[in-house]
DNA sequence: GTCTATAGAATGATAGAC
DNA sequence: GTCTATCATTCTATAGAC
């Protein structure tokens, strides 16, 4: 299966049934309340179990915070071997980009949590098969050049994307307009021609 | 004052140096840990002092929380109605744009806070003052067309200004280079002619 | 895998002295 | 404006039974 793949590369572990869930409903509640307002009491009721349960499954909470991230981020290591598979750069850097804007718009109260909550950030900087993925990421996207410019840009383009799909402006936007208009704005980063 | 004006008219009380001082540091640890991660006790910590004097201050966290935002939505306010002054509706937008940017650059740590930490989110869409600032925010930048493709490109550009200057590709990039390439990029949101 | 029960620390908040 | 002291509640985490 290519999600269990995925999850091997960035070091996740197999889950059960019943970690999935868990894993699935705390993402809910972290995009909701944010990560640290959201208690092991909150996620065994949002599943109707005891908290001693769900300790049962995640021993810490740091544990239970880099599986849920570990989930996410393996969501877009398809895209991101596939792009890195492609002979031309500027065709990789199309690719990866729509899989990108396609996964943040498909989860949309996930993206911006990923990006933004100070303890996923954390993670995200202090995990290292998750700074090595994320640069691989970026690396892509960037394409040669990481001058300043480019960096603004893409600093620019990821947390374009990452927070506009749960901004309220666009929450009574369908998911297909939503798709389509974002990924027109964000060929514009990335030197890519556009519609316009 | 002017910032003692805009406060007003954001409905906020005017407040005592003590307390002044209690809203920059919490603001800070806001931006470090996230809202609800930050404590009376961290506060009163980094301030050198008990809860209890920060209680007096304060009555209850809720308090605080709108006594921060309001504190930071307020450096907008002299910006905004510099812009809504102006004849020309492309040169508001001109004008706010590079405000927005400018006070984003110069607090660098508080930008993402405001639009991203839960919290904070939750607080800016219940409290009526909030509400009706960042709407006239929001329609001066966007200006007349109000169609799901400005909507969206909009919700990109605040998202983008907000969210980029914390984000850690840019970190080492210095004030004037950040503030220059983000206004040149931004501009291309708005429909602005740019440098490139 | 789930439960009851509990330990120990931290939380938001208050009362009253100085 | 700051302090000590305290309250009820919640938090992360663990032990042990089913």
């Amino acid at each position: 299966m290519a999600s269990a793949e995925s999850s091997a590369k960035l070091g996740g572990a197999s889950r059960s049934v019943a970690q999935a869930r868990t894993m699935r409903v705390a993402m809910e509640l972290f995009a909701e309340h944010g990560v640290s307002a959201t208690s092991y009491q909150m996620i065994a009721d949002a599943l109707g179990v005891t908290k001693a349960a769900v300790y049962h499954q995640f021993k810490t909470k740091n544990e239970l915070i880099i599986a849920v991230t570990e989930m996410e981020l393996s969501k877009l290591v398809d895209a991101m071997e596939e792009a890195e598979s492609e002979q031309d750069p500027e065709r990789a850097r199309e690719v990866l980009l729509a899989s990108v804007i396609d996964h943040a718009v498909d989860h949309r109260e996930a993206a911006a949590t990923l990006l933004f909550d100070p303890v996923i950030v954390r993670a995200l900087s202090e995990h290292e098969p998750f700074q090595r993925f994320v640069e691989r990421l970026y690396g892509t996207l960037i394409g040669e050049g990481a001058t300043p410019k480019a960096q603004v840009r893409l600093a620019m383009l990821a947390i374009a994307i990452g927070g506009t799909v749960a901004h309220p402006l666009v929450a009574g936007i369908d998911t297909e307009t939503l798709r389509t208009q974002m990924l027109d704005t964000a060929r514009k980063f990335v030197d890519l021609p556009t519609d316009t």
